[in-house]
DNA sequence: CGTGAAAGTACAACCGA
DNA sequence: TCGGTTGTACTTTCACG
């Protein structure tokens, strides 16, 4: 699956530090011209390996200062599809995942204050297969980061 | 807490979803010209709005394929300064939280398999405030979604 | 993978509402 | 202070070696 050298990671290193850096500058960077790079770039964002390139937005800022962590435990066996297709219409849930353990799924939401978390949980919990749910609030956020390129 | 309007808006949800577009592509989706887009972005970057362009990049191709949330429970009171300094130096900790609960913290881990996350979590263990840890491994990922441009 | 040329883009200085 | 226009340097992108 993957034919993918130092070359490929130190580049993805580099468009994970800046987006918007361009193939030259990268290309001095790891040692390589600029259609090279870009060669590697394009193969990269065809074989998944890099998924597109967005904007780090601070969420306060937008207006997102309040966020949290739910676990859902469900009515009997649910599919994870149907979980996925049971969240995905609520705005407020950034990530969800199934999980190992007494809960079903971990659902990451973030909301404007306090009472639109409420409110957004109540949504949750409306969900025709959510039986009960645990919530945890964040109260700051101590890091938040890409993983390394390389693994240790 | 400044003047961001609706123009603003737009172009942060364009850039969140392709941090590579050109400014003269996001000025006619916007209805700008691409100065008048570059300067409204370099304001955003300069009051921390936008806090920069990454890559998004697949974690199963880069080999970070496991991942976990993990309840921190400390020793007595630990302020949240110390709590982050403790887990940045672990590389496998891609995100952390103070939290409201029972638990001090949330921190959400990656790793290549179980094996390393076993690993990863025991150094997480022998961190000097940590008491004890409770652990949630990932089965599926669900979702995964930059939040709303605006809120509901 | 590098080179070079054509088209497109970024950026700063300048002008007008 | 906002946006648009211009000119120059740099980037992207392609065909070719």
């Amino acid at each position: 699956m993957l034919h993918m050298d130092t070359l490929d990671q130190r580049i993805i290193s580099r468009l994970v530090a800046d987006a918007r850096a361009s193939f030259a500058d990268i290309g001095a960077a790891v040692g390589l011209s600029a259609p090279a790079v870009k060669r590697r770039v394009d193969k990269l964002l065809d074989l998944g390996v890099l998924q597109g390139f967005t904007a780090v937005v601070d969420p306060e800022a937008l207006g997102w200062g309040t966020e949290a962590f739910v676990e859902v435990h469900c009515h009997g066996n649910v599919p994870a599809h149907r979980i996925r297709g049971g969240l995905e219409p609520l705005p407020e849930v950034v990530a969800a995942y199934t999980v190992s353990g007494q809960a079903d799924a971990i659902v990451h939401m973030r909301a404007a204050d306090i009472h639109h978390l409420e409110t957004a949980m109540e949504r949750l919990r409306a969900v025709d297969f959510v039986n009960r749910t645990v919530s945890t609030v964040v109260l700051s956020r101590l890091l938040d980061r890409p993983p390394p390129a390389d693994r240790a």
